[in-house]
DNA sequence: CAACTTTGGAGAGCGGTGCTCTCGCTTGAG
DNA sequence: CTCAAGCGAGAGCACCGCTCTCCAAAGTTG
């Protein structure tokens, strides 16, 4: 899609990437509140005003590295899951959960501008739905092939889902993955949270004086939420 | 401890504690990053530079915040546990589980303060973690007294921790649970980051897709923890 | 080819920010 | 009573996001 017809549009869209590149980097430094417009103009050697031409506010240069860093995360963890045999699914979700890790170690503040809080007044708009929709359905997509394979195994302790929330599931099922068990889906998003949870305690700070390096601990709490799902332990 | 000597003193400490307050009313209203320590002294009645006289930066300002809040948490966490009769360890669990999200809903800005992403270029000090380690207390101390108590089910799908998690996990318990068993331990460490996380997606809107409103979805992940931690079911 | 329109960079400027410094007034201690 | 410490006010610096106007280059049209 570079066969942009005029000079024009392809330099258009050529210093659009510039300054999206340009910012990322300020963003590695200096983290999402850092990251100021003027200083990214000044690197490209123009003027601030110039570069309104391109994004017509700072929140949506925001969005687009957010939609970006999403893909990006994305597309790891889809390849990631891509490189283990299909039968395996316990090895699909471990290898999946490693990438997912190892992505956000790799560029801490672009985990930060999409899993850590809401930048002040920015709102997510909904183009990023799809792109952050990725990884989850990674993950459940592996529920499901162990389920259609019939190797899911259903623990003991899981109880009935409340009606509600056995609503809610059914209504997220229908959209995501018809044929799984509500309660199936609801403990991969269980697991899911989980998964995010210790990356942004770990990220953030917040294990620095329990489990730290963490790299056991997220092995281990992977293998435990492939437990609570249900994943069966080894290739067959 | 208002009986500050000098009337100067006490002025000094009431308008600290004024400065907070009126911070804690602008974080409410724009987040972390909105918080203006000139729209702060402004309210105040008083010119920016004065209000350099209690904090000597706006980092600072906000880690006195940070701190506060963890305490807020960590108390009402504490109280929701005293609240339950202590054998009914569960119930304790569920009380605790609830206090935190009860308390992150209402001040959800205070809650992204201090489990969202840290504010940029700012550095946690050391001060914090007193405060920090309060809810994790909390959590680990019902777990103890299920393990003392003898009612903790063992899992039969725990796998022995790996040498250096075990070794972490001893250090940990060393400094927090002496008679812990490092597995289990760990596994409350799973469940805490698990907790959190799903709080975390829930307040920045990573949920709005699947299960939103998440009452129903935060339990039930609060019971499936409760079970993997091995909390018994019931009062005796 | 010439006239016209669109595009995009430059510059000045507005209101805001965190933070520093100096200048006095007030308070408390010796 | 004296004098140092504490503290508010004000001006000022360098930065920020964003807007507006001006003008040159690129593309379009007759």
């Amino acid at each position: 899609m570079n066969a942009g017809r005029t000079a024009r549009e392809r330099a258009r869209a050529e210093l659009t990437q510039e300054i999206k590149d340009e910012a990322r980097r300020q963003l590695a430094l200096s983290g999402a509140g850092g990251l100021s417009l003027r200083a990214v103009a000044r690197e490209l050697g123009m003027v601030s005003s110039a570069l309104y031409r391109y994004f017509p506010s700072r929140d949506d240069l925001l969005t687009a590295l957010i939609i970006d860093a999403y893909n990006a995360l994305g597309e790891t963890t889809e390849q990631a899951d891509a490189g283990v045999a299909r039968l395996d699914v316990r090895g699909r979700w471990l290898a999946s959960c490693h990438a997912v890790r190892a992505w956000a170690k790799g560029q801490p503040h672009e985990y930060t501008l999409i899993y850590g809080s809401p930048v002040p007044g920015y709102q997510a708009p909904t183009d990023t739905v799809a792109a952050a929709s990725r990884v989850p359905l990674v993950l459940i997509g592996i529920v499901r092939d162990a389920d259609t394979a019939g190797t899911l195994s259903a623990p003991a302790d899981v109880r009935p889902l409340t009606p509600v929330l056995a609503e809610q599931a059914d209504a997220l099922a229908a959209a995501v993955a018809p044929e799984l068990p509500p309660q199936v889906l609801i403990s991969a998003l269980t697991a899911l949270t989980q998964i995010f949870g210790m990356l942004s305690f770990e990220l953030f700070g917040q294990l620095v004086g329990s489990v730290d390096p963490s790299d056991e601990f997220y092995a281990a709490s992977a293998e435990r939420m492939a437990d609570l799902v249900g994943l069966p332990v080894s290739p067959p």
